[in-house]
DNA sequence: GCGCGTATACTCGGATAGTATTTGTCCGAGTACAGGGGG
DNA sequence: CCCCCTGTACTCGGACAAATACTATCCGAGTATACGCGC
């Protein structure tokens, strides 16, 4: 069970542009640039969050992306599910129902199996703790240089 | 991000082994036979399971597959890292320390960034979660009907 | 009855193939800005 | 001076290719039970 890296270059974007948010539009060429990512992947992985509405982007020349809304209205979590897809990691499949099992079923599987309360239970308490962190909780949290050669770095011309 | 569904059936395993724990190991031809699943990929999962203590096999003829101890001392997070790895779902591959965003790194990369500290926890609490339930746990929640079911089937000859 | 050989029913582990998902790239099209030339 | 035209720097979206998981199957080998056969 992984979780993809767009979810790791999605939240470091989402950090910069909260720095960078009085400033003009941030580029896919500078993000990548920064942090040394395949620029066209991660175009898809930014649209991605624009889809969802953390992100917007402008068309044309001296476009860009950044942040929708104010950092502390953006969760960690808002961003993953953008990422990864609001479907659980864990699906149940019903295996129980299948096979020599489900042949003489009665009630018995009108109550959802014990195995994916548990599971659900589990997610539920993970997404919980991501929903509890902002990106302005992450930008608060990061060393003062980073955010003061972000902006030297990505709003320089050329 | 997804996870196996080697892990569904690991568990609904564990509590079919669980009801009949008094009786024979349960052959793999069994188990695959009672939730239709294919047998030889099922037997790859049940292999996993026994590597990290979860399960015994007894080979040889009325040989087969028995939990490895009381139900009540296996959780769900054994079974789940078991079969899908202790590493963390998220990981962190340190973006931030790579192209232009590393270069004049100074002390600024000496403690973890916060997103991986905000993903560790959120993978915390989910495991912590999962540690609280127990295959007896799961046992205990499922319709009666299901382990007399089971032991008709799984424990008749042929 | 006892011992031996054989058939049977399992597991073990490696090798391999198929499929789905993730990651990465490419290209044509649209959009905004900037600058230059003609009116 | 103003308008249009073109070049440039972006994004959008689809199509495609590569890499990596995940799922599934196959096979030779080992091991314990069951059974029958000869002694």
């Amino acid at each position: 069970m992984r979780m993809g890296e767009g979810v790791e270059w999605g939240l470091h974007c989402c950090v910069t542009l909260g720095w960078l948010s009085d400033e003009a539009p941030v580029s896919i060429r500078r993000l990548a640039g920064w942090f040394d990512l395949p620029q066209e992947y991660l175009k898809k992985r930014l649209q991605a969050l624009a889809k969802a509405g953390i992100l917007t982007s402008s068309p044309g020349a001296r476009g860009g992306w950044s942040l929708a809304g104010p950092p502390e209205r953006i969760t960690v979590m808002d961003v993953v599910t953008a990422l990864e897809g609001a479907t659980d990691a864990f699906r149940c499949a019903e295996i129980r129902q299948r096979g020599e099992g489900g042949r003489g079923a009665g009630q018995e599987f009108a109550h959802p199996c014990g195995i994916s309360v548990v599971m659900r239970g589990a997610e539920l308490a993970w997404r919980r703790e991501l929903a509890s962190h902002t990106i302005a909780d992450l930008m608060a949290r990061s060393p003062s240089g980073a955010a003061r050669a972000r902006r030297n770095y990505l709003s320089m011309p050329g």
